[in-house]
DNA sequence: CCCATATCAATTGCGCGCAATTTGATTTTG
DNA sequence: CAAAATCAAATTGCGCGCAATTGATATGGG
């Protein structure tokens, strides 16, 4: 007997095929820019609001700095940002982007619709799935399901 | 100006940190088992039926033989499955459960239950993002736009 | 029958992602 | 003010995920 799991295993695995077809999918728009998606991510978040430190763009994008300072360290080889020790507390590390960092949004502009067309589905759909992912991302890093933890 | 890409990009951070945030949530269910996530779904395939090839397990998860075969050795090394050349085809390893490995799924049961329960979501809205996500995962496996590509 | 082609798994190389530890700076506290 | 606690980033170690290559087997055409 031992039904396998089957519930709600279904929609991790879903979710889990997703991302890495979107991965996949993202993977020939970036080669252009020299970008793995991870590192796109990092540009996106410093297209927004430059001079971030570390852990400011690790909270954003949920990673540490085992993943980011990699990461950063070969955005910085190419030139696309510097890292700089913070003047004031001299434990952050600041990420700023180059000219060259800054010129790329250009180029990038036009990938989210390429990707919106590969998917081909409509804002509403895309805005309502996004919600109720990340609803449900966020409901995950509580502490769960009341099981146990007597208290903090 | 250049207003950075947000569109459906949303879409994809929202589907790559939940990934994330499902991974996390299972680590502990799955530690005892001394299984990872990827692991997991493997043996998830191979509960539900014993003596598969590497390609099939990997028509299943979309997983090639880089990724499958380290991860078949390390299961191996567990002593959760055999690995064994094909007799009719000499060039296939097929995968069998050992009867640990059978037996696993017993204590596994209870992960799914867990996992809905952390993630406070019915049975229905499961269903729902699990369908939409493999729908639009499928479209993005799809040449996609067609923009380019003449033919073949 | 034999060779070209196709297929399957394994290998190599690289970039995440994260737990755990380390290093160094800063803040808190006694 | 000094010791202790805290905090930020870096480092280490491991397991994916995937592109590209390799090696061995199978298959189909001439």
């Amino acid at each position: 007997m031992t039904s396998a799991p089957k519930l709600s295993d279904q929609l991790c695995f879903a979710a889990y095929s997703f991302t890495h077809a979107l991965n996949r999918a993202y993977r020939p728009l970036l080669e252009p820019l020299g970008l793995t998606y991870p590192q796109y991510l990092v540009m996106l978040v410093l297209w927004e609001a430059d001079g971030q430190t570390v852990k400011e763009i690790g909270e954003r994008l949920k990673l540490d700095s085992g993943t980011l300072t990699p990461l950063l360290k070969r955005l910085e080889t190419i030139g696309y940002v510097t890292r700089r020790r913070g003047k004031a507390d001299e434990r952050q590390v600041i990420v700023h982007l180059t000219e060259e960092g800054r010129a790329l949004s250009d180029k990038a502009a036009g990938i989210p619709v390429e990707l919106g067309c590969a998917m081909g589905a409509e804002l509403g759909e895309i805005a309502n799935l996004r919600e109720r992912l990340l609803a449900l991302r966020d409901r995950l890093g509580e502490t769960g399901c009341a099981v146990g933890e007597p208290e903090t």
